[in-house]
DNA sequence: CGGCATCCAAATAGATACTG
DNA sequence: CAGTATCTATTTGGATGCCG
């Protein structure tokens, strides 16, 4: 391979990559971040509930939970519901938008387990080393 | 449905639940934060050097990026190579572990860039009605 | 080139109390 | 129940200088 012909090829390489890199980031940006897919996930199964969700989604607190509906909502992934009455009841429902998350979802989540299961496995290994 | 089958059914929807968010939770745990799969993806294009690496993933300082590659590295998905010499030539590489995140860069990938272009249209749209 | 050390600013998040 | 307010602690990250 000529060297020319090498820095075409590296050109569309990189161009390629970046365009990667773009969508990912672009992707980190609005789903990123410890909590928003965990709560995503939660409603996917049916919490619609404030409290409902904080209990599922360990270790969040209140005030930012808060803070990430707020930012599910105005990213079109959520939609807050209030329901007049005695008392006022609150619900939040996952949008259609958000059944675009599947495959990530997915992917995730297999990747997540069978990760788990590779440390575990590295784990008890060092155990029977000892 | 009586409300006892209510009951165990609701059980082993949120066991399954929480599999599936103790899953995502340790894959974010591994791979989340802005920059580690954005690390991954440059290497997987070829890019070896920490110059290299920094130059293609846009905003990252040295700092940061020496310090996720020292993680990427115990977990397991990177490892550095030291080539004696005059300079010392450091390379980064990726280790076959890192190619189980395929399926998850490819949905983070797919989804970011249709999440793009909706952002895009919507924001079309917005100039359109003024 | 491939970092590390230091300093400092900003963002993030926990704890706690409080409200309608 | 569904949050907000406040305060503080911790984390994170940028800038800069330095080193072999």
């Amino acid at each position: 391979m000529d060297s020319e012909k090498k820095q075409i090829e590296n050109k569309a390489f990189t161009e390629e990559c970046n365009a990667v890199l773009m969508a990912v980031s672009d992707a980190l940006y609005a789903i990123g971040g410890k909590w928003k897919l965990m709560i995503i996930i939660s409603m996917a199964r049916g919490n619609k509930r404030f409290t409902e969700i904080q209990r599922q989604v360990k270790g969040i607190s209140a005030r930012v939970l808060s803070s990430e509906l707020k930012e599910l909502e105005i990213n079109g992934f959520i939609i807050k519901k209030v329901a007049v009455g005695y008392p006022v009841t609150i619900e939040y429902e996952l949008l259609p938008y958000s059944q675009t998350l599947q495959e990530v979802v997915e992917a995730m989540t297999k990747w997540g387990m069978q990760h788990r299961q590779k440390i575990k496995t590295e784990s008890s290994l060092d155990k029977s080393k000892n």
